[in-house]
DNA sequence: GATGAATGAGTCTTCATTCAT
DNA sequence: CATGAATGAAGACTCATTCAT
């Protein structure tokens, strides 16, 4: 194990604006599209103390991207067995969608990310991600065994969850271009919309 | 106009070979990520004879995106207004899923050029991909208002749409990561799952 | 406004350095013709460096002319309006020929960009360099209205003692195939006859 | 010597599009700034037949150097010996101006390749022009000798022509950006003052 | 004679990273 | 901790020239 020294105050809070800046930039132009340049000025620090931060380019990016897995799952980790079947999917779903609201940068970057094939993260998609959905997956398939929502493969039902939620975050100017909503107005009636359909879907059975 | 004169059967085999090389690496690496050698490369060509052929970078992923486009809005073009509703959603669902499984890096090609602020194709989505859009959601409108099918909003049936079929191209890897099947099998299932729930919500009604 | 903090040391010497350089490669070769490498070998730096101190080839140019502008026109701008006409007009004379003599590489600097349509300076050139010649002129004018020198077209004059003396710098390796002269012996002729064509035609009246 | 076929009316034709879009590109840009395909384009041929008819970029710039070479001195040439001092150089200078009047683009061209040192024409200076100079300069001398002028250096006086006349052409944006003439109205005022500055020193005796 | 196609050698510029202080 | 200075490697693009027809 790396022993990490425990770090100071000042550290705390560069290492933080670094990786907010790395977010920002990041999400905007993908990896190579990045520039240590672009984000040590964002943070607000000079180039090569960002690099007495993180040894690299590639460090910040996968700091990033660990530190923002756990919180990615989370929604999907609340979904609760002993819980009403249909409430708790409509509820995960709307939990994604609030996500893809408040933090569309990371969902952009995660979607730069695996778009592009996962070159950096495809240990944590085989590993922990994968493990997740699988647990989860077998939730919803009990019950449907058990009758309680209509007949459907849980695996194609989480990833359109993830698809029509996130899809308000990485295809957020598409959406714009079309809308022409004022700030974010139209989630709420993306919200009518998701529910809607997961509720016609779940109790179709 | 800039007279573009007859091409002879090497520049077209050329220039079909490029957009090609250019598909596959864009898809994979977004515009800034790619390089011209790796096109090159892949196309066979030298560097400069691919400038040749392309006056820049730019130039060849411009082509690409616009020769795209056309193709990548017709399943939604073929939506019938005459035809019977359900079944013309359900079959514009399935084209478009078999598009994202035929096609998945151009399918790539667009998530990553939108994912970054489509800084190179905004006026397409402006212009003709909203226009095509308002048209083929006043068509569903009309039938919902007929109570031909649910009353739900046309945009955001539209959106999830493209959400939930261009999310096995784009996602792929993470997809293949979770459901580890051989070759193209998954698709059906997602076809399956699509069917059931888009003809569940349009009966909601 | 791009605030500049101050320089250090060894950036000050460096940016000498590298005008000195510059001047050098450009004055022989013109814009176009100069290489950063070239300029980057003479100034004893990397190529990249060069450009740490400046953002471009073109930034080294422009920041060269401008630095030197102000030099060049000095001669004229010390035209004195209360001094004896034909005497300032011979000394303005000599000061321009001691001024070839001394800055043959800034001369040429500024003949290649006026050969090639003073496509990066022309704005100095209608600018300032035109209030001051206008000032000038009128002073000269002023004189010959007076009676104090043969009445003359003062632009014709200023761009004849321009161009006579300019053309040692200008054209000197022509001057030295023709006059086969050791170093700057030439010089003293010169002033002795440029003297002599200016007195005479000063007092022709 | 090189054995050259009799060229036919075709090859007549394309030589002298070539030379003249050379003088054209070359005038403006200097030797390096040129491009083939400039010249190609603007002589309406393509670039592998520039290279049919001249074998290098160089080898057209040096045929049109030579070509020039001869016209370029036809107004010194002229200076006849035999008559009146003072009208044969008034005469000369006039000659002068007129071809910076009519032929400002062989000037600009000479004046490029001068100013750069001369890099490839350094013969014909040293030759044939250094031999026709010295010539005239003696007819000068002998003229002031024998007290038909007055006494001056006969070569700073040649060199005063050139520059006086030339300039017109070489700095020709500069003289227009600080006359703002119309058309060529200026080249009368600078004929008058450059009889004027020579006629006075002529006779200044 | 003429041209479409191709390329090797540059040329400017960017950028992650290292060095010295 | 922090930064000014420096650089090797790469990348887009240019251009004189050659090849094949």
């Amino acid at each position: 194990m790396s022993q990490r020294r425990p770090r100071t105050r000042i550290q705390e809070k560069n290492r933080a604006a670094i990786l907010e800046a790395a977010l920002e930039v990041f999400s905007q132009t993908g990896f190579r599209g990045a520039t240590l340049d672009r984000i040590a000025r964002a943070a607000g620090l000079s180039k090569p103390n960002l690099l007495y931060y993180f040894p690299s380019k590639e460090a910040i990016h996968s700091a990033l991207l660990e530190e923002l897995l756990d919180n990615w799952l989370e929604p999907l980790r609340a979904l609760d067995a002993a819980g009403d079947p249909v409430e708790e999917i409509i509820a995960y779903v709307l939990r994604k969608l609030e996500m893809a609201r408040t933090m569309p940068r990371e969902s952009r970057l995660f979607a730069n990310e695996i778009v592009q094939g996962a070159p950096r993260i495809m240990g944590e998609i085989e590993g922990p991600l994968k493990a997740l959905v699988d647990e989860k997956a077998a939730v919803i398939a009990g019950w449907a065994e058990a009758g309680k929502i209509a007949p459907l493969d849980p695996y194609h039902l989480i990833f359109s969850i993830w698809a029509t939620t996130q899809h308000y975050a990485d295809f957020d100017v598409q959406v714009r271009a079309i809308l022409k909503p004022g700030g974010d107005a139209h989630f709420q009636g993306a919200a009518r919309f998701l529910k809607q359909l997961y509720c016609a879907v779940l109790r179709s059975g």
